[in-house]
DNA sequence: GTATTGCTTTTTGTATACAATAACTAGAGA
DNA sequence: TCTCTAGTTATTGTATACAAAAAGCAATAC
């Protein structure tokens, strides 16, 4: 009710302003992570990006947490917050529910996708294959992301929204971690004829197509048992 | 590296008591609000929750966070938290993301599915009958999201169980503020079909048994348009 | 009676101080 | 040289203090 009051330092104060700090170093992390620019297993120390964010470590904390929450951070007690450095099985996991979401989704897509829609996923998936002739992978990929959040997007269904936008954030991670030298990504080729086939509205084939697609993403992958034991020094070193 | 070194006050220190301490109060506060024992709506004021729990702001204020990302709390700027109160849209958003989910991980349900397990799955059918039959429509309730839960825990995705975990807490909420008054919740009819077709390998009937199952537990519940518009004085007051 | 205004109280947001734990380093003994 | 230990430093965990915002309240004007 005070709007009128003797307002004394606005300074940076824009009503929400305390919120929007945190929200912004959030999505500064997120990004860097997803980007690849912040390499799985590297140390978050909460003083170091409290001086970086020109906060305390108050916020730093509230920021880790919610990354944490993400999947993107893990955090142990009295030992600190790392970027996420997810096991193979955990990969497998995430992509097991990716395809078990994305296809199961797509009759609601189909039922509820308008032609505006349709349009605008057109359009993203002409800009991957741009980026993906000027060979410029790394907007190829966070492209081909958006796309598949688009596609959930559809159902209008909050939930799965955000859990798969969520997944898809754990997938760049992963792909960090687990990604092929040879870089044959076949989330790379684009999604043209899952488009024909969902604006045909055939069901039960754009099922078929997303199944076997995020299958050869996985496939790409390199879920190698890099254990210890299986770690030849010989082939390193000389 | 620390292990012999003079321990001062060894007091309440477990190791990792610090954060067993706020686990142990998220795990109150989300029982309390499952079992409702907090409304829906009810305000969660810091100073309250830390006095009660003896505790500072600090650690409410984690807590709170991590059950506001679980969907249970709802917390706005400067407005403090609640227990939260789904709307109708968001409450069939649930269920639409269960049913999702949950019939589409039946596959992967019944080619892990070991006898151990279908064991454990009528031993909770069972516990939820008897509860049944004792008018105990609380702990019924309960039960039956137990086995929900157990469930999809056979497919061994810790992705998938966290997120169905969420996904039926998030239920017993939306029962708490759209359940009928009448209790003919068909959820509490017990699961044992259901268990019959997994143990027979029947994907596709397991599969429509499921579908069907969720749709009548949401059918069972009020979405009514109970809206300031639809409030009919008249019929509450005279 | 109603609405508006100004003050007071309550509650949340953030920084900081201190405590507790883990990580590091150097030195002593075998 | 290696290992174990003690002391030192760095980092995380928690409480508290203070600032800022919202909520409540009462009085005044209309």
């Amino acid at each position: 009710m005070r709007e009128k009051g003797k307002k004394k330092t606005p300074s940076t104060t824009d009503t929400t302003a305390s919120t929007t700090k945190d929200a912004e170093i959030y999505r500064n992390i997120y990004a860097a992570i997803v980007d690849h620019r912040l390499a799985p297993g590297t140390k978050l120390a909460e003083d170091a990006l409290a001086e970086t964010f020109g906060v305390s470590r108050t916020i730093i904390r509230k920021v880790l947490q919610n990354l944490t929450h993400d999947g993107l951070v893990t955090t142990a007690p009295n030992r600190g917050s790392r970027v996420a450095h997810p096991t193979a099985k955990e990969g497998k996991e995430v992509f097991a529910s990716r395809r078990l979401v994305e296809v199961a989704a797509l009759p609601l897509v189909i039922e509820n996708l308008t032609s505006e829609q349709l349009k605008e996923l057109k359009v993203l998936d002409e800009a991957q294959k741009s980026a993906q002739v000027a060979f410029d992978q790394h907007n190829a990929i966070r492209l081909s992301g958006d796309f598949h959040a688009a596609i959930i997007a559809i159902t209008d269904n909050k939930i799965l929204i955000e859990f798969i936008r969520n997944l898809i954030s754990q997938s760049s991670l992963i792909v960090a971690v687990y990604g092929s030298t040879k870089q044959n990504l076949p989330s790379c080729i684009g999604h043209s004829e899952l488009l024909e086939l969902l604006e045909a509205g055939k069901v039960v084939e754009s099922q078929e197509w997303m199944d076997q697609h995020l299958q050869d993403i996985e496939a790409s992958l390199e879920f190698a048992p890099k254990k210890a034991e299986d770690i030849n020094f010989g082939k390193i070193f000389f």
